[in-house]
DNA sequence: GACAAACAGGACCACTACATCCTGTTTCAG
DNA sequence: CTGAAACAGGATGTAGTGGTCCTGTTTGTC
């Protein structure tokens, strides 16, 4: 339901979250994140063009959040990458007054709401303090390297 | 976040569910429903593959549901097209002890899980019978043709 | 200034989604 | 049996996504 790359964009932004305010270079959010690099590097490109995240060439340089975490939800980072299509039309292409979608359509956009709001309740902050349940999470970087396997 | 595929197969199913239990031809599907005819096809035949519908050739055949609308949810639908990927392990193929994910994970898997239930429990039944609110809705068949334009 | 670190960006490739077209095959009516 | 109605299915085309690679360009350090 979400595309591989909004999954990608947000692994690379919790990581830099967890990271911040230090610049962390593409290589290593790749590694933590297991993302591929030079794939990696193209989503950060977006990342930068919707002003999320700031790069610096050169020594010492790498890329930063452009906000705080606790300023950053997972629906700015979406929408940066996929937008999400709430439906505000029929896509039938047929006059609707206004607003008004048909039963159908307005169950689909109703789910796409749901969707839109609890992760707009979600800041990267909150994510990162949560107090993870059991067992390891899943590589979140900070706690060193953890689940070798 | 939901491919055309899955709309176009929903508004096939609606029109089905409208008309039921009389059969329909794929051509009056795709002039009411606007979907290109050939394509709809392609669509159909897959769910006919899921066991959703049922097609019979020659003259007077058509497509039919299998079930009863007030038996069939919009998640059986979308489902047969494109399930709905529940996150069940840590995408970053790290080992996570069974069912925990970490805390983004477990949030993404929340917003599909209430999609999923959102999708379960309308039936195409109820999505007919809704007392659909004030303006025409969107090329509802069965009311013969509103909305001209 | 030279060099290495690091991002930028274009070219390219594979695969899938959406879409069309054409040729079967089934089925009913006459 | 003939023919038209209707779905089945393969071949093909196009665009977008995910992914790689290579060549810049910027920038800090010595």
């Amino acid at each position: 339901m979400f595309s591989q790359t909004v999954e990608y964009a947000l692994r690379a932004v919790i990581f830099l979250a967890d990271r911040a305010p230090t610049a962390c270079t593409t290589d290593q959010i790749a590694e933590a994140t297991r993302v591929p690099k030079p794939y990696l590097s193209k989503v950060l490109q977006g990342l930068v063009k919707s002003g999320l995240v700031h790069t610096q060439r050169g020594v010492g340089g790498g890329v930063t959040l452009t906000r705080s975490p606790g300023e950053l939800t997972i629906l700015d980072v979406v929408n940066a990458v996929e937008p999400i299509q709430r439906i505000r039309t029929c896509p039938l292409g047929i006059k609707t007054h206004g607003v008004n979608l048909c039963p159908l359509h307005h169950r689909m956009d109703a789910a796409m709401a749901t969707v839109e709001k609890a992760f707009r309740d979600s800041t990267l902050a909150e994510i990162l303090a949560e107090p993870t349940t059991s067992v390891p999470l899943c590589e979140m970087p900070g706690r060193p390297p953890v689940c070798p396997e």
